[in-house]
RNA sequence: GCCGGGGUGGCGAAAUUGGUAGACGCGCCAGAUUCAAAAUCUGGUGGUGGUAACACCGUGUCGGUUCGAGUCCGACCCUCGGUACCA
């Protein structure tokens, strides 16, 4: 052993060890609990970046401490390797998607090697290889057949100039990202599958998550967002169909004074047949991206159609106005118009002089008379007025009682609607999966034939600019219908990349396998125990992921019903206040910062620096002082290691006969104690802190190889720090618990526990508060008795001063 | 806009969930070591007043509950993430 810390030399030897003796390979045990730890999948965008680093590092912590807990532990890893940057950089720089990928994925496993990560490399996967994709197929096609799968029109973000469908992320301020030019809003037929028809199970099942944080539970509740109402229907005057408006508060129905419909709305299309001016109203609407923050926060704006509906119940005629607030994908893409009692109708209300009908007397308590138009009354309490029978009513028998008048006159009645959207999979690119139906004139949609999958992608396509070029390229293009044998198209769409990550934690238990998409070995993996990953997913990888999960356990493939029993949502890495990405230039690229310092630093520092909820601020400063640490570490390591070594029984406590000893002794147990907390928590940040106070404890002690007390004292206290850092830095643990002859492999021994018999105190320090504030303190004996402790404590000269 | 977080010394943070605010680390200051520097070691370090003991103030802002609030309640400000085609 060297005086001196060498990361490098260390870290290869430890890598060696781990390679030589493959540590983290593993097969199903039935004989050991099995322990599934899964860091998301990284997306090869080139280089690590320090999201990565704290991602792995968190999974691999976890990892490692139940290797040490004895549970066999899986830690796959694999690359999310389709998706729209591919395709950027392959016009960029001129190289085939395919190309750019498989090298950024060799730089990256070369990187995140060495890291040290505890992973059963001999599973990774890639979801650009049809080895994997052929099952994104083969799931597409059980879905179809299950009725999961289906096609309608929906909206994309068109660049009229590039002629290209663009991401969100592609349009800036309304406009193109290359092209410049105004985005259309253009619609086109797509695929989809029905989450919707597992919005209840998605949402009820959320309630059994118990290993999920609190937010992201509340998160993906609001994001279904199951709401009970009523649909009413509004006779159209002159028109066949009625207006149907879903609404939560259908006790407000008498304070209906217009009725606001979608500009997607067929009866809009329709008013726009007689009207200039409606066409140009919606002509306007469309020149905006697609996403649901460009609706939100554009100004309020309607135009009267010539259509009136009468109400339900007092037969009044309501004005009908098309609004660009109203949604089409929610509800029915018809709301009713209440200005008394909701806030964006009062103000519309407001806007276009519309009438507001009060209907709802707010409750004595609050303001009174209220003033209806200065703001509506929008809480749900109160009781009804000018609402004819109802009057006196409250809010709930209203509810009730209104909703069972419009079903005895078939006017309307009860219904659930969800915000939850289906899935739309189809994208107009090149580098996904190919959806695997045919279209043939004769026969219509065609699966294609399981037995043909997978469908290839083909890679010898020239790049000349993002978007569907598969449809351009004949040779992909055309083939015959399974069915007649003529002449027909392949779907030149591919999946969304979301498909790929929906399942792909199951397919680790099973890269292997070319006969089904998942075999038995997915059953004794899954769930996951431990999924770790961002925050920024809470939404939709982690819905669409329990949704595929539920599928496939009802295809029969997997036998559970979520797909992550405990998640850990990390915070983001941010540099100057903002998510590091490449488009804004301030990514730190960690693998510098591993060459100076070494990775064990590296992960030191990420742990240490915030605990993992946390979105952590990069600054640079902090990974000095990990490098100090762990040359203080060692150093403390090497000065002991002869009375360590030599120091093979252990006296009994009782037979101590230095009291500072002891009180060591048992400061040390206190630590860990909370070490221990802490570490249930997965609060890991203060785990180091915990072990840099036992170094500083240690410290104070001079090695000493002929006193047994204090080479005991210290034999176990650095076998403790060593054993309770070694998921955290790795390396330097593994050679230091070999240099101080405890073992081989510091894998193999047990995580600290705190020795509770070590922890009885004689004396404790009591802190005497007087109204709240702190007035002094007393050590006591742990038996004092409270009348003596009170005695004690009034006797102190500061608390005679304040009683 | 809507949904979900966050805001504590010069900085990253801690406070076992209503009971010693600032553990641990970074930075800074002083000292030791050195021809000198780096590295290392020792001590100090929220603010104000005081030689000191100690006192008062202090966890984004304003208000409330409580013997006692960083922690609970109400309103607001700032900030980050998501918002369905970035992943």
């Amino acid at each position: 052993m060297q005086p001196q810390y060498h990361a490098q030399a260390v870290e290869d030897t430890a890598q060696t060890f781990w390679a030589k003796h493959r540590s983290f390979e593993v097969t199903e045990k039935l004989d050991q609990p099995s322990f599934y730890c899964l860091s998301m999948l990284p997306y090869p965008s080139g280089e690590l970046h320090m999201g990565h680093v704290r991602n792995y590092t968190l999974g691999d912590v976890i990892a490692r401490i139940k290797i040490m807990q004895k549970y066999n532990v899986l830690q796959p890893l694999g690359w999310d390797a389709f998706g729209l940057p591919a395709e950027n950089a392959a016009i960029k720089h001129r190289v085939s998607p395919q190309n750019w990928t498989l090298n950024n994925i060799n730089t990256m496993r070369t990187q995140l090697k060495r890291m040290g990560l505890g992973i059963d490399w001999s599973r990774e996967i890639q979801t650009c290889l049809p080895e994997y994709y052929r099952w994104n197929q083969w799931l597409f096609l059980q879905m179809f057949k299950k009725g999961l799968v289906y096609q309608r029109e929906s909206t994309v973000n068109w660049d009229p100039v590039d002629n290209t469908v663009l991401a969100n992320e592609q349009v800036i301020d309304g406009r193109g990202w290359r092209s410049d030019a105004l985005v259309e809003k253009r619609k086109i037929r797509q695929w989809f599958f029905k989450i919707t028809a597992y919005a209840d199970e998605l949402l009820d099942a959320l309630d059994t998550l118990e290993g999920w944080p609190q937010e992201i539970i509340t998160m993906q509740r609001n994001w279904i967002g199951r709401a009970h109402g009523v649909d009413v229907h509004f006779p159209v005057i002159d028109q066949p169909d009625p207006l149907i408006a879903f609404t939560t508060r259908i006790d407000t129905l008498f304070g209906v004074s217009y009725l606001a419909i979608s500009v997607d709305h067929p009866l809009a299309h329709i008013a726009a047949q007689t009207s200039e001016n409606i066409r140009a109203f919606i002509e306007t609407s469309q020149h905006t991206d697609t996403s649901e923050r460009s609706a939100a926060i554009a100004e309020k704006k309607g135009i009267a159609t010539p259509f009136l509906a009468h109400h339900p119940l007092t037969g009044n005629t309501l004005p009908i106005w098309i609004c660009n607030y109203v949604v089409m994908d929610y509800g029915t893409g018809c709301v009713m118009g209440v200005p008394a009692h909701d806030l964006r109708d009062h103000a519309f209300a407001l806007t276009y002089t519309l009438p507001i009908l009060p209907v709802i007397q707010p409750p004595e308590n609050a303001t009174t008379p209220w003033d209806f138009t200065q703001a509506p009354w929008v809480e749900p309490q109160g009781t009804l007025i000018n609402s004819d029978t109802f009057n006196t009513h409250t809010i709930e028998q209203a509810q009730k009682q209104i909703a069972q008048v419009l079903h005895q006159q078939a006017s309307g009645g009860q219904t659930t609607t969800y915000r939850l959207r289906d899935w739309g999979v189809s994208r107009q690119r090149y580098w996904g999966t190919p959806i695997p139906m045919i279209h043939c004139d004769h026969c219509g949609l065609v699966p294609v034939p399981e037995s043909e999958l997978p469908v290839i992608l083909p890679l010898d396509l020239p790049m000349t600019k993002t978007g569907a070029q598969l449809a351009q390229y004949s040779t992909f293009v055309d083939t015959t219908c399974p069915h007649c044998n003529a002449a027909a198209q392949r779907e030149t769409d591919t999946m969304d990349t979301f498909v790929d990550s929906s399942w792909y934690y199951a397919r680790y238990a099973c890269p292997d396998q070319n006969q089904t998409m998942l075999d038995d070995r997915a059953k004794y993996w899954t769930p996951v125990d431990q999924y770790i990953g961002g925050i920024e997913h809470a939404n939709m990888h982690l819905l669409y992921a329990r949704f595929i999960h539920k599928v496939l356990r009802d295809i029969g493939l997997l036998n559970s019903d979520e797909p992550f029993q405990k998640l850990l949502a990390q915070g983001m890495v941010l540099k100057d206040g903002k998510k590091m990405s490449k488009s804004k230039g301030n990514v730190i690229t960690p693998m510098p910062l591993i060459e100076q310092y070494g990775a064990d630093t590296l992960r030191l520092f990420s742990i240490f620096t915030a605990p993992p909820e946390q979105t952590l601020e990069w600054h640079s400063e902090g990974v000095e002082g990990a490098q100090r640490f762990l040359n203080r570490f060692w150093l403390l390591c090497y000065q002991w290691k002869d009375a360590v070594i030599g120091c093979q029984t252990q006296p009994p406590l009782e037979h101590f006969t230095q009291p500072n000893l002891l009180k060591m002794h048992s400061d040390c147990h206190l630590i860990v104690k909370q070490l221990c907390f802490d570490v249930e928590r997965q609060q890991f940040n203060t785990v180091v802190s915990a072990v840099m106070k036992l170094v500083n404890l240690i410290s104070e002690l001079a090695p000493d190889v002929e006193s047994t007390e204090t080479a005991w004292l210290a034999h176990e206290t650095l076998s403790i720090m060593i054993r309770a850092l070694a998921p955290i830095t790795p390396h330097i643990c593994h050679v230091l618990w070999q240099a101080l002859a405890y073992g081989d492999n510091v894998l193999e021994a047990d995580y600290p526990q705190e020795d509770l018999q070590a922890i009885q105190r004689a004396q404790i320090t009591l802190i005497i508060q007087i109204n709240g504030k702190l007035r002094g303190q007393l050590c006591i004996d742990a038996q004092m008795s409270k009348d003596k402790i009170i005695e004690s404590a009034c006797a102190l000269e500061n608390i005679k001063k304040y009683l």
